[in-house]
DNA sequence: ATTTTATATTAAAACGTTTTTAGAAATCAT
DNA sequence: ATGATTTCTAAAAACGTTTTAATATAAAAT
């Protein structure tokens, strides 16, 4: 393959020289540089990794925390999210290693391979995923940016997903629609994310008038589980049980919607006639359900590929306080609503 | 964090005694071992990944290929077989890290990162991958192993699912339940795995007789693109324009069957009663969709683990011939059929 | 009793970079 | 023309391991 040493050799240069022009850096004469560039191009010379993370400091890898119970949803949600990291990434010398981990996390029992032999210069963490981790993670002066998530009370780097705004857009889109009497579906309360969009399907009701005789308290189904199909399915069961007038129902989330969906079809009801129904996130199933779900888009790969941009520069700059950036969302009309 | 340097000193030895006991090698007498590993327990050392790999000449990774276009999938097999993957590196020092290719791959445009530096030992890749890819892997004695895929004509590790029997099962249990006329809708038939189900799907007709009368010929419907939702509905169109007394389909995977049920039920057709329905590879989707969608299980993890497994032991013995491992499958019954 | 062989330890070389330091040559200011 | 900068190049140290070769002792075989 060769070496510093062979193209310092066929460029008839010292090895200091090489590597002043492998990295920019210093003074080079224009010459100089282009019978250095030349070699490089002649022999096909790549540096060698290890070599040079020795000699840095830098692992070069950068890590990427999920929950493993994300691996065996219905969704792609957090698979695009890792792939917009990878897009970044590959305008870098850095790779993107995935790891999951449990529910909880004890730092004495366990952590993370990347984390315990310090092979990361930094790690990104999408989703839920367990508080006593992000601390860990932040006494260990390890970079961290959380994607689509926050720990309340704390202030970490993040990148948030415009949940607000899409509920509100959503919602308002239903009430536009003609709709009245609108429900709500959540699980997870105490996540962030769905606490804002619960804040803005209640703004988009009293911006549109919809406030009283039970709205929005009665037509909220909220359980503090992880949300699913199921919940969902449920939730809707509950709402329809309970009112009778119900015409439309915003799902906290697409699987949510897929379960409500469900349930609404068993039950003979008309979508979007009778019920009309919008999810949030636009997972590829929402395309090919039947009919097609209304949802709310979140730019997947931008959010990854923020994520990895913010961390590269945590990395650089330690010392700057933390940042949020926040990606918005826009609403993709289809058949449901 | 310490280095080896201060490991030898604290335990009063030399750098390569304390390299010796770090890797099991060589002679070191019992007390001198202990007195290493207690040194290395009370500081809590951990050897710099970059250094060994700069010494060993091994880069630690292995990296995992995979078409762009799984990424926007509806389905998670692909991720699932990565993290089986990633599930058995955590018992080595290896990390794996994922790329994605286009469709086309011209190895004078455009190389994976990683191989383009020479940054991984070996890589495996899964479904269907251009040839020329492989190929170019091939000729640059990288070591492989190919997951769920084979070129014809060509030897390279790989690791298969026993998808003739997965096939074969589920149409033998169509053919149990009183089904007849069992129809066949696949993609890709130049993907070697898809025409094995077509084997398992001819074979078990022919085992319960019922080739004949335009069977299978009249029953299959295949087309040479990338397996999805919409080639199950015009497989289904197709089958059901052509066959009044078609009662049953077999579809290639999951995805096909799901377009396929959209499609069924799009024209009140009752499943299982008027049609029954089977998939191949059990994707989460499959058990939350309506009605639950009776599938071939294809064990994912397995499937990443085993390539794994097999693709350290090619890198430790590349001159080995080429081994193909086939991993087993069950049939999951739920009440599409 | 002497040679082999097995066991135990270490010094030193090697891996391929980046970075620091130093020195020379060219340019500039006086 | 002299000294001060700026531009250019190279030698050498540093990064933290593994591996090779060397040396020393203990055990086994002749």
């Amino acid at each position: 393959m060769g070496t510093i040493k062979d193209i310092a050799q066929k460029a008839e240069v010292s090895i200091s020289t090489v590597s002043l022009v492998l990295n920019n850096k210093g003074y080079v004469g224009e010459e100089t540089r282009k019978k250095v560039q030349q070699a490089i191009q002649d022999m096909n010379y790549k540096p060698s990794r290890s070599a040079r993370k020795l000699a840095t400091g830098k692992t070069g890898n950068i890590g990427f925390i999920i929950w493993e119970g994300h691996f065996y949803d219905v969704e792609m949600f957090y698979s695009q999210i890792f792939l917009g990291m990878e897009y970044a990434a590959r305008k870098t010398d850095s790779y993107v290693i995935l790891t999951t981990v449990k529910e909880e996390f004890d730092p004495k029992k366990e952590v993370p391979r990347f984390l315990k032999y310090n092979d990361v210069d930094g790690v990104a963490l999408a989703g839920r995923v367990p508080h006593t981790l992000v601390e860990y993670l932040d006494r260990q002066r390890i970079p961290i940016v959380l994607i689509d998530y926050a720990i309340p009370g704390k202030n970490y780097n993040c990148i948030q997903i415009d949940n607000y705004h899409g509920a509100y857009q959503a919602v308002d889109h239903l009430a536009k629609t003609g709709k009245k009497r609108i429900g709500f579906v959540g699980g997870t309360y105490f996540h962030p994310s769905i606490k804002e969009r619960y804040r803005g399907y209640r703004d988009a009701l009293e911006a549109n008038n919809l406030i009283g005789n039970g709205m929005p308290e009665e037509y909220t189904f909220v359980e503090n589980v992880e949300t699913s199909p199921l919940i969902g399915e449920k939730g809707i069961s509950v709402l329809l049980d309970r009112n009778t007038d119900l015409d439309a129902v915003f799902c906290c989330n697409d699987p949510t919607a897929m379960g409500a969906m469900k349930e609404i079809q068993k039950r003979k009801i008309k979508i979007p006639d009778e019920i009309a129904i919008v999810g949030f996130d636009d997972i590829p199933t929402s395309g090919f359900c039947m009919p097609r779900l209304t949802t709310v888009s979140v730019p997947k790969l931008a959010l990854g590929k923020e994520a990895f941009n913010l961390l590269n520069e945590v990395i650089d700059q330690p010392s700057e306080p933390p940042q949020v950036r926040t990606i918005g969302t826009f609403l993709v009309k289809r058949e449901s609503a």
